[in-house]
DNA sequence: GTCTATAAAGCGATAGAC
DNA sequence: GTCTATCGCTTTATAGAC
């Protein structure tokens, strides 16, 4: 088992790998024990609504770190093209060069999405829609910006997939590179 | 429970289809007879090694589909854009316009991958490969192929998660048309 | 807060009747 | 071939001591 987690951000953190590495189902309660260094006790006392409560948890822990260090920067940022390449930073240091997968992703794909539907859908929505804004202030035109937001979002899920599937960050790492680019060249007038 | 499956060839679509659903922990064996209606006696008499057998004649029934409908068509077509556009046909199909997601796409995403690490990394090594080859027989460097190649399976993948998040299969289709696009276009010279 | 003990249900898998 | 009954184990969750 892992030293035992004191603080509960670190706490977060850790359930957090679980879910990504198991998916929902594959997170036993006894996985969490070993893997936290936390009794169950401890568990259902930080998070009264058992396996459930603690996903919950950790999915609005990474939609808050994305709304801050992914659409905000889309958003607010004054030099549209300086936001998209901060998201594209930010995705590389989060997914770590294609190491982790997306929890949201995985979460989506089976029937555990039917559990946290909201979260899962406003997740992939507010970043598609934030990044469709920022390239359409760009310059991209409006049909053609959702367009590539979409194409983006979609190939670093699927890149983050044929990444693991192949044992291989350097997919990810180089699907980035090229997403980053559409985002520059593609597309305008 | 659904009608008792006569055909062997119909027991495994339907298992196809519960494993996508549920992905490998969620498909449970309850689930599994329900669906069916095929009791434990009969399942285990139909595959000994269990559940994950019964995983192991999908992924293989899977890709021989793909082997048949994707692969052979992009390497033996004599006109190569036609085995791409057989290929994007073949892929709405099979992904049911995108009600559908990818069975090896999910398996790949958590530990399932450590049970079926073979079939998924071939799955996807094959299907990356043969486009890339078909790519570079239409025209485009063997770089820009490989590439494009590895932009077009990802898009798919990653088309296919969003499109289940937002349950809106619309992101599929839509995402299908831009990568069919991509393929016929870009990076030529 | 964290632990251990325990409950009740579900799990994958097997045995054996028919 | 398909069923039912059952095994041994794990699951989530709770209770109660400390």
């Amino acid at each position: 088992m892992a030293h035992r987690i004191a603080k509960r951000d670190e706490l977060i953190v850790a359930l957090g790998e679980i879910f990504r590495e198991r998916g929902f189902d594959g997170a036993s309660l006894s996985v969490i024990t070993e893997r936290t260094g936390l009794g169950k006790g401890s568990l259902y006392h930080l998070f009264p609504g058992g396996k459930a409560e603690m996903a919950q948890v950790v999915l609005e822990e990474v939609s808050a770190w994305f709304e801050k260090h992914v659409f905000v920067p889309l958003r607010e940022s004054a030099d549209p093209a300086a936001g998209i390449a901060h998201m594209f930073n930010a995705v590389i240091r989060f997914f770590r060069s294609g190491r982790r997968v997306c929890l949201v992703g995985t979460f989506a794909l089976n029937d555990t999405r039917d559990r946290f539907g909201a979260e899962i859908r406003t997740y992939f929505s507010a970043w598609t829609e934030a990044l469709a804004a920022a390239l359409a202030r760009d310059g991209f035109d409006v049909e053609a910006a959702h367009a590539t937001a979409e194409d983006v979002v979609a190939g670093i899920q699927g890149a983050l997939v044929l990444a693991r599937s192949q044992q291989d960050p350097a997919v990810f790492t180089r699907a980035i590179k090229r997403l980053h680019q559409r985002t520059r060249v593609m597309q305008r007038d």
